[in-house]
DNA sequence: GCCCGCTGTGTAATCGATTACATAGACTTT
DNA sequence: AAAGTCTATGTAATCGATTACACAGCGGGC
């Protein structure tokens, strides 16, 4: 009777085309791209005959072609520094959530330190490889030069989480990180620690900036003068948290209260002096930031700021959403923090 | 001179097209198409002037374009059960380095426990959308139905990573959870426990019933016998181990080890114990399963087997890898584990 | 009975790159 | 000098869906 329907036989029959639907249903394939598309412009019966005929050959729309005729990729580049870091899996999972539902799917742009991963996402954002991107890197892509000294040019909508990107004109989601790390290094000196040490982030990242300005704020709030051999360097790794530890032990003049830019380094440099005999927070308070799950989980847990990750995600993901659809949006959207006092704090015994 | 170069002037110029090229190097579409991919093929004269003004009005080639003709995405879609475990970062960040290296982006599919999820991310390879993909999940994604009984389709290359997928052709990069269970089981008998307890993973897990058949396989080695009352349900998370802490406390009779399969719910619920004034390894000694990097830094350390998590996804990339170039590769690969003993665990104490 | 408008459908241009095929010209070979 | 080979290039078909435009057919208003 039919010709054309090889459904059932051979696994490697190539997928079935708009046309191959027209032909079964014996209607354009205009029509049945209507039918799809806007089902009220098409007649009940024709319509009734496409969706069988789709059903019979498992028809699904080739998204190269649709994305070419139609511009549009339902993509969404994330950008971040790092996959591997606790911080992100929540926040890339609100983000996942709320594209999900839109009908959008997510493109992982782990940067990893690499300039030339950079440039490839860049490139991703100026191909029209996606619609938009969500930026978790605390600094815009596409401003890396093109070999020229041009700065890429691309019109794809970005929103910026986590923080604000310096000079960047682009909708931002933030917490307050200067704020709650004022309020943190407030709180540490209202136990009556004066000599308070702080953990550096990596230097290029916008939190850490605003988190050490925060630091600073706080010191000067609570009549404490800033001392530059009470910060270390650190990178937001676990075993940068070891080696402060194995460092401060090393000072024959320890802080009675650091403060770490965020909870795992904390948790390693907390571990570091635990191991070496330091009571926590007896001998010496502990606090991070983040409040990651482990935070409540270790020995003793964690004093730390307590950020709204998965929400974050979704905010961000819906910002960029509503700018794809058209609909303006607030700019900016600023999320509140939370102190959490654990047991890794404790008054000061000068 | 030159009609078209609206270069600097607009920023909202739409993308330059591979015609654009071709007129202001005064050469034919098809010989910039090829002065990119078989540059060999072109005069060195031509493939200058291409190149020129390829920089010059800033070329990118159009992906969707690119996909419609040649049928290749150069994506890949990753299926995971959750972004929410830090156990995938690592193997995810295995997976995107090899990936990136080898030009190819990174889908994330996040099943996330819903069916409707699955359904689309099967799909996304009826599709074409991706030229493969990864399955950390334990099970077959596409098998589900489309609501005509028929399971979707595709040919798209797979590899499952993590665990054997029972019933499925396809390449399987695996670590032997079974045998690594047995031995941890082994251990804690050999340090004179009898009374060993396990938590399980989610029931639909393929890993957690590998690592449950392990510890009976250890029981029954060790000459103990399987007690239906020392098995606890769990599904990886930290709230579920703290669960099972409160549970075990509440025992007039308890374990004197407990085996987690997984790291996290065991410092879940290491922390519930010694909370509850349980000293471990003294009272009870604890052990996980994965050697996450919070695993070292608990107090005490815990007691767990170690798997090579990114090179887990490295390989898992690069066999799919050598699949879409038509390389052959050994169908199955198994990575090695290893027992890695810390403070958590101890003799019994009768 | 004629014209208008509305609904449903089809025809064909279009999105942008790749590549099979054709061809022009230079260079060899006999 | 004729024929053959090789290189560099151009022309145009192609991938598969979307959609502007055209038009057929029907019903209603006058």
């Amino acid at each position: 009777m039919d010709d054309g329907g090889p459904a059932e036989g051979k696994a490697l029959t190539r997928a079935a085309r708009i046309q191959d639907v027209a032909r079964l249903a014996e209607v354009s394939t205009a029509t049945v791209s209507r039918a799809l598309a806007h089902p009220e412009r098409v007649s009940p019966e024709a319509r009734a005959r496409v969706m069988e005929a789709i059903a019979q050959v498992g028809y699904v729309p080739n998204p190269a072609a649709r994305t070419l005729r139609s511009q549009k990729t339902r993509m969404v580049l994330v950008v971040l520094p790092t996959l591997d870091n606790v911080f992100f899996s929540k926040i890339l999972r609100g983000i996942e959530e709320t594209l999900f539902e839109a009908g959008y799917g997510m493109i992982i742009g782990d940067l990893d330190g690499s300039p030339e991963k950079e440039v490839r996402f860049a490139s991703f954002m100026a191909a029209g490889q996606v619609d938009g991107a969500l930026l978790l890197n605390g600094h815009l892509v596409g401003q890396s030069r093109d070999g020229r000294g041009q700065p890429f040019k691309t019109n794809v909508p970005m929103v910026a989480l986590c923080e604000a990107i310096p000079g960047a004109d682009i909708p931002q989601i933030v917490v307050d990180n200067r704020a709650a790390s004022q309020r943190m290094t407030e709180y540490l000196a209202s136990l009556g620690h004066r000599r308070i040490a702080y953990v550096r982030g990596p230097a290029d990242n916008v939190l850490e900036h605003e988190r050490f300005k925060g630091y600073r704020d706080g010191l000067q709030a609570a009549g404490l003068s800033f001392d530059e051999t009470l910060v270390w360097p650190g990178d937001y790794s676990l075993d940068a948290g070891v080696a402060v530890g194995e460092s401060i032990l090393a000072r024959e003049v320890r802080p009675s209260a650091v403060f770490s830019s965020n909870d795992e380094m904390a948790i390693g440099l907390m571990r570091t002096l635990i191991s070496a005999g330091v009571r926590v927070p007896e001998d010496i308070s502990v606090a991070g930031f983040d409040d990651i799950e482990f935070a409540a989980v270790v020995e003793p847990p964690l004093t730390t700021v307590h950020q709204p990750r998965r929400e974050l995600g979704q905010t961000g993901a819906t910002v960029l959403l509503d700018l794809l659809a058209g609909r303006a949006k607030a700019p900016r959207v600023r999320l509140k923090t939370e102190l959490v006092v654990r047991g890794s704090s404790g008054p000061a015994h000068p």
